[in-house]
RNA sequence: GGAUGGGUUCCCGAGUGGCUAAAGGGAACGGACUGUAAAUCCGUCGGCUCCGCCUUCGAAGGUUCGAAUCCUUCCCCAUCCA
């Protein structure tokens, strides 16, 4: 089998290591015990972090043992949000929350089952922390001087830094550590904003126990001009797909610029190097072709195959005018509710295509909707039974968003 | 705790008594052009029962015919000092 270093090298992942070299070797010779971590900051995971979970499984396909660590108890040290006794009881709730949606993702694109891999959270060990007694043993070990001068701080100091979020870098670094006590973990991978906190946790372990262990970390998904990706007007890519429908997310990367095809690619799908790397020569409407089996691959790994047809046979119905219509972003109305005629803009409404009226108004005096095909020329417009096909109407708002509206 | 400078609509950032729903830029959205791309151009960008009305400029009070702009108190942020 192929080295993984080697895998990740040649599809892009690699940003920086701590020892090149030795990773590699290491990686080559024996099953790693490595982790990634994810602070629970929301209730799903969104694409941004997926690429951490792409490597994850890249990792245990070549017989590496991932640990998951949800950030239970880093989250709180990193978000200081929520002054108050009652809002804070509130914010843990909500963390706690957070954290198991996310464990459950985790949990649904890796194998952590005995033996193959590893759930855990850092509040079990940094929740119950006595401060005196961890400031000896682990404080001891961090010189303030060299902390100050890491890239990540430098930056915060122009803005201002509390001391609570100043510890988060020893937090992290504590985490490697207890993993690495624990499990014998040797190494841990995260996005190339985590680089310093690595760092750090690789220092700790060496000071703690004279041991060895490494950092990788990964390009941030970003578009080819360096903005990040995986944000829309509706906010971001989520993996659940009860904030965004496997339709949307199909969307998302069927929309992405031409610059950025190839290296999505390469980062969100299991596609073959070599296939990837012919059809980067792909030209004109041909890429456009490569952003249809990029959002389909994509969708397949988070939705799984069957969500991904649906979407892709939604997608082709709306734009091609082949395929089938029923998995179309659909919004059903009650049929008594509806009655024998709603205004346009009550519809828009319902249908969760405009914010407000306002808006509604202003995009029907540019054009913006269709219904049924036809232009909607006035926000007076009463739609009627009669304009219902067995019972659906189909809604365009602007080029590309479609709602079907079914009276049920 | 002290001194100074700040908190403006999604973001950055003008505005220091009426002409301000608040310049300019970015993002976003609609239209044209296209390949469900980019770039470009045009338009929109607080809400509503929309030619009028209502709610916004950290929070609460106050002065005034009239305040984002003045006063008071409070909260928060930055910088320097302790």
């Amino acid at each position: 089998m192929r080295n993984v270093y080697d895998v990740l090298l040649e599809r892009g992942f690699i940003e920086q290591a701590t020892h090149e070299a030795e990773i590699k070797e290491l990686l080559g010779k024996e099953a790693v015990t490595f982790y990634i971590g994810f602070d629970p900051t929301a209730d799903s995971l969104h694409i941004g972090h997926f690429i951490q979970v792409m490597v994850m499984m890249h990792m245990q396909q070549h017989g590496h043992k991932p640990i998951a660590l949800v950030g239970g108890g880093t989250v709180k040290v990193g978000d200081p949000t929520g002054k108050t006794e009652m809002r804070k009881m509130l914010f843990n709730d909500q963390i706690d929350e957070n954290a198991n949606q996310i464990a459950k993702q985790l949990a649904k694109y890796i194998d952590l089952s005995e033996g193959k891999g590893i759930a855990e959270n850092n509040a079990n060990w940094l929740d119950h922390l006595n401060y005196i007694d961890f400031l000896r043993e682990i404080g001891s070990k961090f010189s303030v001087n060299r902390m100050l001068s890491a890239e990540c701080f430098k930056q915060r100091m122009e803005k201002g830094l509390s001391f609570l979020e100043f510890n988060y870098m020893i937090m992290q670094a504590y985490d490697f550590l207890e993993l690495n006590r624990r499990y014998g973990c040797k190494l841990q991978l995260g996005g190339n904003d985590q680089w310093s906190n690595i760092i750090a946790g690789v220092d700790l372990i060496r000071r703690s126990e004279q041991s060895e262990s490494f950092g990788l970390t990964f390009k941030l998904l970003t578009t080819s001009d360096g903005r990040k990706m995986g944000k829309t007007e509706a906010g971001a890519v989520w993996i659940d797909p009860e904030k965004t429908s496997p339709y949307d997310l199909f969307q998302y990367f069927r929309n992405v610029d031409d610059a950025d095809v190839i290296n999505c690619l390469k980062l969100l799908t299991f596609l073959p190097i070599e296939q990837i790397n012919d059809m980067a020569t792909w030209k004109d409407s041909d890429i456009n072709k490569a952003k249809e089996i990029l959002a389909f691959e994509v969708t397949k790994i988070i939705h799984g195959q069957e969500e991904a047809d649906k979407a892709i046979s939604a997608a082709k119905a709306l734009f091609a005018g082949a395929g089938n219509m029923d998995n179309v972003p659909t919004t059903e109305i009650v049929t008594a509710e509806f009655g024998d005629a709603m205004n346009v803009l009550d519809l828009l409404t319902v249908a969760g295509l405009i914010a407000s009226k306002g808006e509604g108004r202003r995009l029907i005096q540019q054009n913006g909707f269709s219904i049924n095909g036809v232009v909607v020329a006035s926000h007076e417009l009463e739609v009627t039974l009669n304009d219902f096909e067995n019972g659906e109407l189909m809604v365009k708002k602007g080029k590309k968003v479609f709602q079907k509206i079914k009276l049920v």
